[in-house]
DNA sequence: GTCTATAAAGAGATAGAC
DNA sequence: GTCTATCTCTTTATAGAC
């Protein structure tokens, strides 16, 4: 039996299941990303996919469903940089190493930012229970680290939400306005992203470092 | 004759026709500007400003129409932050204050963030004249000028566009992205830009000031 | 599992009465 | 100027053959 086994098995248990949902999952990122959710076609998707319009709803019972199953594969990996801050760790060599992942993030994994940056603007509907809840349980978590750290001296007086903010609002506008910051910028200036690093490292650190 | 004559006018020139027009410019914003330009039907603009949809396709000939219309009203609206950078000012007392102007547009005109941040997601096509003409030359001017304070030893230095990136990065944020922030801030937490507004100007002074 | 055909609703735009 | 009715195309979803 195993995987290639045929009868009784759920949707998704086979490879060629699983094969065909990825390349579903990775197509539907690309145009959710896009277009946003209500913008967005099946047709777009599955023909990004390679594949029919009924077939993509043989996988996916409704367009709400792609969506929503894009949304939670990348939710996962969308907080990692932030659950990377490390109590234990050098107070300001923390902070330019979750600047420098976010910026990874936005450099490695645009759709993914767009996709929330289109849900977010929105209204949030879908994944306000994930806003509310793991989301905000680790951003109080963490901002309780770094007040400890200011609390001992470590870093300079900031609060610490805002902080966070800023730190989203800075690296994933790279992804996010990439087509305005390419516009401004020009064809021949090279890569936003390794400015952003250099600017983003000095501006935060300065403003961070105690006195 | 004068504004309520009926014969020979063109589109907008009677006193209803440009309250009409104003309604539903006012309306196509506010759908426009959380749906974005595809997701936004005609249905709900002209519902919004009590009108019927084809009394909206009497005033503007197309969704498309409309959709620049909104647009084009508040480009100037979105740049007169940044034009009243003053070169003969104070340095840090100019950032401060166009930080502040930023954050106010962000308070009270969010949904002309969110316009232009659907735009931008979707490639920003429509107005991307405007981003590599009057955007990119406003910038590399005003670029110029925070160069010369930089040279003269008033402003720490730093990359002057990225400066400016990472101010409207975390200002409009606070437009854009308010479903999180609310959403992770709690109901209880009071007006989030003003806590952002003590945090970003203690980030961006004490990162730039001289010393 | 995958396809063709199609039902059903949505949405942009037009016709024509008033 | 504004409305009702309608045309046409798009889009989600289903039916049913293979």
């Amino acid at each position: 039996m195993g995987e290639t086994g045929s009868a009784a098995e759920g949707r998704g248990r086979t490879r060629i299941q699983r094969l065909n949902q990825a390349r579903l999952l990775d197509a539907a990122l690309k145009v959710f990303s896009q277009e946003g959710f209500r913008a967005a076609t099946l047709d777009q998707i599955a023909a990004e996919a390679g594949m029919s319009k009924p077939n993509l709803l043989y996988y996916f019972a409704s367009k709400e469903e792609i969506y929503r199953a894009v949304l939670d594969r990348t939710l996962d990996l969308w907080l990692e940089p932030l659950r990377g801050l490390d109590p234990q760790g050098d107070p300001v060599e923390e902070i330019r190493a979750y600047i420098r992942r976010k910026l990874e993030m936005s450099r490695d994994n645009p759709q993914e930012s767009r996709l929330y940056a289109n849900e977010i603007l929105r209204g949030g509907a879908v994944i306000m229970a994930e806003m509310t809840g793991p989301l905000r349980a680790l951003v109080m978590q963490k901002a309780a680290v770094i007040r400890r750290w200011i609390a001992a001296g470590r870093l300079a007086p900031h609060d610490p939400v805002h902080l966070i903010f800023a730190i989203w609002a800075t690296t994933q506008h790279y992804a996010d306005f990439d087509a305005q910051i390419r516009a401004v910028l020009g064809e021949d200036a090279g890569d936003p992203i390794e400015g952003a690093e250099r600017f983003l490292q000095q501006l935060f650190i300065e403003g961070l470092r105690p006195r």
